[in-house]
DNA sequence: TTTCTTACTTTGATAATGAAAGTAATATGT
DNA sequence: ACATATTACTTTCATTATCAAAGTAAGAAA
């Protein structure tokens, strides 16, 4: 992997650098919008990641501090991934594109509560979403999301 | 090119499969932040493209609306690529990405009013810039630039 | 009219991706 | 207890993308 070459020290690049690919963000994106936690989970979504490069991605997030990973208690043979502070921190970038690609996709495929979120205050919208992720929940499951707290 | 391939309709894949990779966001950098306009300027980046990527994203932009491509009238080698209002709709994802980069890098390098421009009002930063682009101008340069508006 | 510049294109080596099959550890059903 | 299923990988290999270097054609500058 050579994706990761330091080709200069603007914040921009930087940030590219680590979730400029076709992958990590939308991992970021499972975590983060539906609380997804495990391997099989993140297999699991619409765009069929292949394991090896799933595999990679995750390891990748997680030499960068993007995610954790730890060893379920219940199932010694599932692993538990959660965003770090640094991951979280990444919600206002995933609620931008989110909205970029809401407003500019000839046909956007996406809960309802998401398109009536974003006739909310943007702030508030970004606040509860971190909220959420830090209690636990993520966008849109889990007792402390952001759908459950505007009451979508 | 098989980057376009539609894995779904989700807002967010949608605009990673745009701007997910190495370079797309760093010539929308070099355009919407430094007033880049032509092959000759991109090429001449700290990221140091090559020519052959630098033509197949320019390319890549263009055919997705985030930029336009004109003749140069007074050097007729020369072509001027410029940001479409799709393009100039991606600030706000350049600015939160610029943000964590800021954030996150352990020694980031950017001109000194960029550090004091993340002092002020996010909304107020983020709408001077679109309305520098706008104007002709860039986040750094031009008479209607973000540090002009902002005396910086 | 020679030389330089600009925006490419081409070539060929290296690296990343993607699909499929395989594996070892653990769980589950009977 | 035993057979089967599940989970999180790893491996293999064909396809695709990237990168660096060299080449090119149109136009500008001296």
């Amino acid at each position: 992997m050579k994706r990761e070459e330091n080709k200069s020290r603007c914040p921009i690049n930087f940030t590219v650098e680590i979730i400029g690919d076709t992958w990590s963000l939308l991992i970021v994106r499972d975590m983060a919008a539906l609380g997804k936690k495990t391997f099989g989970e993140f297999l699991d979504s619409k765009e069929r990641i292949g394991t090896s490069v799933l595999t990679d991605r995750l390891a990748h997030l997680e030499r960068k501090g993007i995610i954790a990973k730890r060893p379920d208690p219940s199932d010694k043979r599932k692993f538990v991934y959660s965003l770090t502070d640094k991951g979280i921190e990444l919600i206002p970038v995933v609620y931008e594109i989110a909205m970029w690609g809401t407003r500019n996709s000839p046909d956007p495929d996406a809960p309802d509560v998401w398109f009536e979120a974003l006739k909310r205050d943007r702030e508030e919208v970004v606040r509860l979403w971190i909220e959420a992720v830090k209690a636990g929940s993520s966008f849109f499951n889990g007792p402390d999301s952001v759908i459950a707290r505007l009451n979508l």
